[in-house]
DNA sequence: GCGTGTGAACCTCTTCACAGCG
DNA sequence: CGCTGTGAAGAGGTTCACACGC
């Protein structure tokens, strides 16, 4: 396994295939091609292969790729070879939302915990979790020190929810709050923009009624 | 103003340009520099030039850009002028998260309404929209032919979905659920993957742990 | 002086076409 | 024979540095 220097956008492609691998062995497949995989991504059997080629060489030639090998190297170079944990902080319907799709538990990851600031939300139950307190995700920090928190708070309150978590030791946070947030060196921080995956498509319809005169 | 083939990542920058400029002009803002911009994207102040002036010549030099006029080309770019409207389809907590969010109003959109195919949540409200059978999507699409519809169903009826509201006139889809969705040609079908933002974002704090050694 | 707009160099990613192996 | 892995060519995106206008 080679550990490469490789964009963003690799690493979604790689996801998608990773995706696609749980899909086909759930089908009982063995063997996929990378024009398959191709297929299932939207792109050429090239760049599949050249994507994979820079790992190391997973594949057999004349056959193709085993289904279940080539998903746990994907899985190692994504770093999800045992599930990371994560966590959401804000028990709104984002978060219950999200807790409930992650407990499907396709994606490879483990949701450890639904957590909330508002004493009025706490100890209600979300699809199986009870919401607890902000504070005791500490807890849970210490046992799972790469843990992911997923902040889906009130619109406004995210800089607090974020202060507050890092606070408690967390190195990394997807915020599904428009607001822009800032953390400090040493947190990675990523953002769900609906409005951008909004003004991306919008941009890709005008332009294809554009082309269509 | 120049209509330029671009790709998908300046797209998503003069996006995110347009939430900052829509963040000064409610801080009372008048211009704003292209190294302000760079700041609040995390890129060059020379990225930020070089995707606008691809477009036109915005800027007055020696000051920078006025905000609301630089907004307003930016919006014509990615086609917002006037803002698009948007239906949800799917009434759970992550629709109902959504219509909440999107009433915000922010982004230069607007929530016209939220449907489900269910009975039993029909009728009711969420957020001030009453949840109304898919089938009355069709007289929203004709009133709003570019109307963009988010789909937010319950896993494994994502396609079932998405033919419905395809057959009703639908030609632009954001999916936030997780299963792949085939569309046929002149649709555009866009996702939010959670369980890839993940990914990406669990690759990237393995990389850092793994520099810092 | 300050900040934009942009040619030119640079670099990365993508595509092609084919050698090589099972 | 089929499909992978990869050099080489090509396309596209990014960065630099500076001329120009306010």
């Amino acid at each position: 396994m080679i550990s490469a220097r490789v964009s963003e956008r690799t690493i979604r492609r790689l996801s998608h295939y990773a995706r696609c691998l749980r899909l086909a062995g759930l089908r009982g497949e063995k063997i996929v091609t990378s024009q398959q995989l191709a297929d299932n991504c939207g792109i050429s059997s090239a760049a599949v292969r050249r994507d994979l080629s820079t790992y190391g060489e997973f594949g057999k030639q004349g056959s193709g790729y085993a289904v279940t090998e080539l998903l746990s190297n994907i899985q190692e170079i994504l770093g999800i070879t045992d599930p990371p944990g994560v966590a959401v902080v804000g028990a709104g319907n984002m978060g219950c939302a999200l807790v409930k799709s992650g407990l499907a538990g396709t994606g490879g990851y483990r949701y450890l915990g639904l957590f909330d600031h508002d004493p009025l939300k706490t100890g209600r139950e979300c699809s199986g979790f009870t919401v607890k307190p902000v504070d005791e995700l500490g807890d849970l920090i210490r046992s799972f020190p790469d843990l992911i928190v997923i902040i889906a708070v009130t619109t406004g309150r995210g800089q607090e929810a974020l202060d507050h978590i890092i606070s408690l030791g967390c190195t990394g946070v997807l915020s599904f709050n428009l607001e822009p947030l800032r953390a400090p060196e040493g947190v990675d921080l990523r953002y769900v923009e609906v409005s951008t995956e909004l003004d991306v498509l919008t941009h890709s319809m005008r332009r294809r009624e554009a082309a269509k005169r």
